[in-house]
DNA sequence: GTAGCATTCAAACGCGCGTTTTACCTACGA
DNA sequence: TCGTAGGTAAAACGCGCGTTTGAATGCTAC
């Protein structure tokens, strides 16, 4: 993994994404996430200044990928006419589901995505709903619009209960062990089908 | 806080337990811990043995608590048969409700069982499973008994999510700011009830 | 070929970590 | 009154941390 046909930054931030998803923010050393990238202890300094901001980077290589997919599906659902309650969470959650099954890495990206919910770092919630928080907005509206005698308040309340139910989902925090002969991908698929149909339901919830 | 009456081990389990709210298992230092407690530095190692243990010294002091109320909850609201799944969710949700707004490290608890969470750590869920996996069993079978016509996998995964939702609440992970003027217990008080009314509609899903 | 720049490297910096050691205090039963 | 055990105290242990330094190397343009 991570082997030399990727750039130092880009095989820094790899296994940066690995070892943070595995031990943490704080419990992942750079001597560690260099030795795993290959790269020299100083390299991280070099390309990214410092530790914290090789934690930001590992985020925006991510993040502004997944929200443009889900804007994309967003507006690929409501110009159709017909499209339902299930086709709006969809687009909300398959391309998060998309990006967990993704090769090198989202999987893992997924898990420390979880992990800085956890964290409830204050910086990294200003920083999400700065550059994210129109996105949010944009599904909100189209829920509203499907969902009219919704009180707007309580819409939020359970789009925020929706988007805590994925992120534990994807992160696999459950106590649902994954049978043997089912694939990861698998699991999270089923996963993913489980939580529309569940907030769906929900949502619709009078 | 943690003044004098309280023992030299009850002060550094309270003062860990905020800490490693705030700043994860990894982040907060014995230092830290010993300092805010104002006990000598070895008091931890004399005490507990070492920092792991510790930890699990801090869930275990509330776990046994929470789950003895959950069953409780769950055996008084199976009593009178006319209760129905939201006196259920209730029996689920209200106890760790109450434990996060217990005064004196409730509300830090749940944060720690959602670090833990995120944490993914095979011997804390191999301890959280054989402790308490039976409190869930017994969930399921009283779920089971009012939701006939539903599936008994799709049930296990339907209350995994409802864990993750609430775990998601309880540490006030969501991005809904708490207005001024709302006490953070009031902010989990409506967070426990959208979240009842929202797992119920999903529960009953088709 | 070589100057100039970006990158890599080994080594070291000071610091805070978990843990251990050793001495000291205090209370209580013999 | 003294010995002893339980608890507290300050200091130090070795170690790994994030970061910095300065020299070595690779690459590109002239």
């Amino acid at each position: 993994m991570n082997s030399q046909h990727f750039s130092t930054k880009e095989r820094i931030l790899g296994a940066a994404e690995q070892l943070f998803a595995r031990l943490g923010f704080a419990g992942a050393s750079l001597r560690q996430v260099t030795a795993a990238a290959n790269v020299n202890l100083a390299a991280v300094n070099y390309h990214f200044g410092s530790k914290e901001n090789l934690i930001n980077e590992v985020f925006r290589r991510r993040l502004d990928e997944l929200n443009t997919h889900r804007l994309q599906a967003l507006e690929e659902a409501l110009s159709h006419p017909e499209s339902d309650l299930e086709e709006l969470l969809g687009a909300f959650i398959n391309p998060a589901l998309d990006l967990s099954l993704d090769r090198d890495g989202g999987g893992a990206f997924v898990r420390v995505l979880a992990r800085a919910y956890a964290e409830h770092n204050d910086a990294l919630r200003k920083f999400l709903s700065d550059n994210y928080g129109h996105v949010m907005k944009r599904f909100h509206a189209a829920f509203a619009q499907r969902l009219p005698d919704l009180d707007k308040e309580e819409l939020y309340w359970r789009l925020d209960i929706v988007a805590g139910a994925l992120t534990y989902a994807m992160a696999d925090f459950g106590v649902i062990k994954r049978k043997s002969g089912v694939t990861e991908q698998q699991h999270r698929e089923r996963s993913a089908e489980h939580l529309i149909r569940f907030a769906a339901a929900g949502l619709r919830a009078p």
